[in-house]
DNA sequence: CCCCTTATGGACCGTCGTTCCATAATGAGT
DNA sequence: ACTCATTATGGAACGACGGTCCATAAGGGG
């Protein structure tokens, strides 16, 4: 790990690797082989060194896959800059711009911690509580509220997609489906009165919506608190 | 793996080993030493037998782990039984159940796949599908809104229970509070406009009144929902 | 009394995260 | 220009892990 914080006294080769590159390839990894493919020694391959130069830059591989996540974070909260409308559909837009961002990098949302230490993961929470302040909400509920849009966010983004990880295409996901449908059909309906009759919704219901559905459930919430 | 479902036709020792008993002793490592320190080598030992004998009852460590998980869900699905009260009551006592069982478990949240395949954990969306339809919910919106709340309740619970699996006491959550609120506060206010006000919030707040209270907010949403 | 099935347990394999260290590259001070 | 401390490299080596294999036990049904 670089051991000096401040300007490096010397040193510094001209081909130097360093933490962003080595994470922008740990990225690169993840999405085509998921997290267990992610390997210390095919990341040193891909950048034509040796696993201990890596460790230079990054100090386990938990580290280096927080670091990842907080960047696909990080995409998704740059991307979101609308001219500001209303702190309801802000949110509503910055949740699902997270969404989409872990929806194409499914590694990562379950990596994203609470309460966030990394960069962009606080970046984040400070937009939630930035609008949610903008709501008119009284200044005492405002963490609590925004960090439970926070973990809402984070927390079911990564429940809904982390299955899709060791899945490839999209007719996998069919097959999937189908699949559980058909397990839920032949419970016993004593049991699961509820599941044996919805079936059909699980077998075409989509993964976007779903999370949508829970948002807009939660911010109507928010706004009857705040309007009180 | 056990190679018949139905009546075992032969074998069968005495002091035979079971799924049961192996996910019992699997659960018991889990809570002392976490996911990374449960090991088929240690469990091998704790049960006096080989690693090979427990391949026998389990076929890889991830359903293991799954199968410890759904059995941790059961024990908070199982003990609340209360006397019926108003759908959203119900819904409420639930969900904290569910909290509060993965509370003392912390490595069990994150394995509750969805949608649920494993019993307990289909019970737990059985159970809210027949809670949400008492609410009188039109049948169209159903799937989704009791998918929505799983997902919450398992997605939240794991978001906010996992950075506590590392942690031990209760000290050191404090000291680990107050150097994130720390972190927090020595953060660009420029950048960080909320974080930066909300640092006393992050050092008193409880865990279980954050999930509570995203919880009331989305359950308050579903009513304006169910009363339309 | 066989014999087939269920079940065991320990040796073994390949791989992984991580550590170690000899060595290269570089800039600052003289 | 020559040190020399510092930054950085990369490959060998270590210990532990998940998982497989297989010789062997332990019953019960014919």
């Amino acid at each position: 790990m670089p051991r000096t914080r401040g300007r490096a006294p010397a040193g510094g080769r001209a081909d130097a690797l360093s933490q962003e590159v080595v994470v922008g390839a740990a990225i690169a990894l993840l999405d085509e082989l998921g997290e267990r493919g992610l390997t210390f020694r095919l990341l040193a391959e891909q950048l034509q060194t040796g696993t201990g130069a890596l460790y230079w830059h990054v100090s386990s591989k938990d580290e280096l896959v927080a670091l990842a996540a907080d960047q696909v974070l990080g995409h998704a909260v740059a991307a979101d800059l609308d001219p500001a409308p209303s702190a309801g559909t802000a949110l509503h837009a910055l949740a699902i711009a997270v969404f989409d961002a872990f929806d194409q990098h499914p590694w990562a949302a379950p990596h994203v911690s609470a309460p966030p230490t990394l960069p962009n993961a606080l970046r984040l929470l400070d937009r939630i509580g930035t609008l949610v302040a903008r709501t008119g909400l009284p200044a005492e509920q405002r963490f609590a509220v925004s960090t439970a849009i926070f973990y809402y966010i984070t927390g079911v983004s990564a429940q809904i997609i982390a299955p899709r990880a060791p899945l490839n295409a999209t007719t996998e996901r069919d097959a999937y489906l189908a699949q559980t449908a058909e397990h839920w059909q032949n419970l016993d309906p004593a049991d699961y009165p509820f599941l044996t009759l919805i079936t059909k919704d699980l077998r075409h219901h989509a993964d976007r919506d779903q999370f949508i559905t829970g948002l807009d459930i939660l911010l109507r919430g928010l706004k009857t608190s705040a309007d009180t």
